[in-house]
DNA sequence: GGGCTGACTTGCGTTTGCTGAAGTCAGCAG
DNA sequence: CTGCTGACTTCAGCAAACGCAAGTCAGCCC
């Protein structure tokens, strides 16, 4: 299997699923609001508060966010009240955790005020801190420089 | 251990992990200079052919990133040749490795082209495709909702 | 039917990120 | 000393993201 790194510049970057995954969550407060989505929040005003950003950016980054299909905007009614929406996560916006819990991780550890991380993720069976590491399908736990990079099936070659 | 989600408006998110991080790494071409320096990118115009930005914006972005200390400008010399400057990555750079390669895992499954993923990531002992996944410090993987949110030591009381 | 509330929308001005084209600058090769 | 090359900088100009303030709209409550 020949290393993509030798061959560098014969592969188009353009389908690549780092830069595709940017172009959806890409955002400052698409982040932010996967963060609350991912700790339970789903109404409008609690997003606008816990974010921490304007009704109108919050209302824009929502739409985009259905359409692209990371949440769903489903109507509930509370006994007493007019029917309203909420905006739950979808299998798609779920899997973002990693992704959220890794940048956590950084933040925690790069940016952190010297009290330490604000918040604490924990496994509920034993209560020991959660991290995202690297893995291989074999389950070996992967440290550093022990990864090779291929051209996969998708790969494009440049003009 | 209280849970954080019970009593979410009592906290501030002003310090939150995830909004430093993304106040430092949160902009689509600083994740994708990442992408390319941790593939081994060094030079500027490799940088500037393989991100796909122009190079007054790379110009800025790797100025940002050596002064955030994700990259560190590092003279050198070829012989015959006056001496250059390459981006080498700091530390605190690679260790956005599981971010990374979390992000490019949700781009191969949720945003990749139906002919599959342009690269793959395998361990160089055993060849398996590499994930980032979620484990607690005793080792044991984590699906989706097993994770308590709790307090941390930096969480800050809002007003 | 007038008020209240949650969920927006409208309007306007600012900042940030980017593009393209052109210019600069250092130093080795000829 | 002139040309060349890699690594930038400078100069418009554009589009997206965001903030603030104010307006709208849909019903249930009285």
């Amino acid at each position: 299997m020949e290393d993509l790194r030798e061959d560098r510049d014969s592969w188009s970057n353009a389908n690549c699923s780092v830069a595709r995954a940017m172009d959806i969550v890409g955002s400052r407060s698409t982040v932010l609001i996967m963060r609350e989505a991912l700790l339970g929040t789903r109404r409008f005003d609690d997003f606008v508060r816990r974010v921490g950003v304007g009704e109108p950016a919050m209302a824009a980054r929502l739409k985009e966010m259905v359409a692209a299909n990371l949440l769903e905007r489903i109507p509930y009614r509370e006994p007493g009240q007019r029917t309203r929406h909420e905006y739950q996560l979808t299998r798609k916006g779920r899997e973002l955790l990693p992704v959220i819990t890794a940048l956590r991780n950084w933040g925690d550890t790069w940016a952190a005020d010297d009290a330490g991380p604000p918040v604490i993720a924990s496994h509920h069976d034993c209560g020991q801190p959660v991290h995202a590491v690297l893995r291989c399908a074999a389950g070996h736990e992967i440290t550093d420089g022990e990864i090779d990079i291929s051209a996969g099936p998708g790969r494009i070659r440049r003009d």
